[in-house]
DNA sequence: AACGGTTCCAACCGCTCGATC
DNA sequence: GGATCGAGCGGTTGGAACCGT
């Protein structure tokens, strides 16, 4: 048996809110407040509304501190950083944009700007054609150097060099994206492989650049991309191509791509990592990885 | 002007979590 | 400890507004 509605759907309003439904519900609040119980409100304040929807009306609309109207270039920075840090958490980055909701951050990033990251015009540097690619056989080599995919020190792995963080004129906080797009070049739209990277599952690293996201989520551990060879990596999802998709798509790849297409996958299989992939235990340490190992 | 496609955002849905009994 | 409930959250949807042809 499914839990009980929070109100008699057959009864209340739905859709948009009109002006008058606006007035009852901010002059109530005003006077009353929400008196903790937002269920009981409606009946109170007499709307045929919701619980749900009237406290919904408020936060995101009728509170006297909602900032209408567009973002600043700042806040497009604060929420790239932050959902690079933290990933989908709306509220968390809402509450970072004094006077911007969840639902407006979220609305944001969706419609305009995700796009306007991939167009280039956020906190990244985008390269051109000619611009070299690290190296995989270096990551490789760094990667067998390094262990990392032993059962060693969590606390083992390096930080990104402050020098690291100047040589691609990007600071700390929008470094996730900032090496994504650093990555993100026409050339290497059009093939897709995604990578087993089982040994991974015995490595949870606690890269500081990871998003909590990233290590809590069973999703988003995908959210780091590195490239070679005008190949795109992206490490196992546990059978789930949907959320590789997704991961592909949010960093600006066009659908359809290879991700399934096995013959171009295979054809490029050996380019990059004969060997196989245990290299690539942690992509989210490959992503910084480039940059340190050009600096040695 | 009319139409179709796209963008934007308010609102809804369903889930999780914590509090309470 | 389990059931129930409300609050809060992220994902999704519907439709109005906008834009291009």
């Amino acid at each position: 048996m499914g839990r009980a509605p929070c109100c008699d759907k057959a009864n209340v309003k739905r859709g948009p809110w009109s002006p008058e439904e606006d007035a009852t519900l901010k002059s109530y609040l005003q006077i009353h407040g929400t008196g903790g119980n937002w269920i009981a409100l409606p009946t109170k304040a007499g709307l045929r509304r919701c619980g749900k929807s009237c406290r919904l009306r408020w936060l995101n609309y009728l509170r006297p501190d909602i900032k209408h109207g567009g973002f600043t270039e700042e806040e497009d920075n604060i929420i790239c950083t932050l959902y690079v840090q933290m990933g989908s958490k709306w509220s968390a980055i809402a509450s970072q944009l004094p006077g911007r909701t969840d639902n407006d951050v979220k609305n944001y990033w969706n419609t305009k700007l995700k796009r306007k990251l991939m167009a280039g015009k956020v906190c990244h540097k985008k390269l051109n054609d000619n611009d070299t690619l690290p190296s995989t056989t270096l990551l490789t080599q760094k990667a067998q150097s390094l262990d990392f995919h032993a059962s060693q020190n969590q606390n083992s792995m390096p930080n990104l060099s402050t020098d690291a963080c100047s040589e691609f004129n990007i600071d700390e906080k929008n470094m996730g994206f900032g090496l994504i797009h650093q990555f993100y070049s026409p050339q290497v739209k059009d093939v897709v492989k995604e990578v087993g990277a089982s040994s991974r599952n015995n490595n949870h690293n606690h890269n500081p650049l990871m998003s909590l996201s990233q290590e809590g989520s069973s999703i988003s551990d995908s959210s780091s991309i590195a490239v070679e060879n005008n190949c795109v990596l992206l490490p196992e999802h546990a059978g789930n191509h949907e959320s590789a998709e997704q991961v592909l798509m949010d960093f600006g790849f066009e659908f359809p791509y290879d991700l399934t297409n096995n013959l171009n996958c295979h054809e490029r299989f050996g380019e990059f990592s004969p060997s196989g992939y245990s290299e690539w235990v942690d992509f989210s340490y490959v992503d910084i990885k480039p940059h340190l190992l050009n600096k040695n």
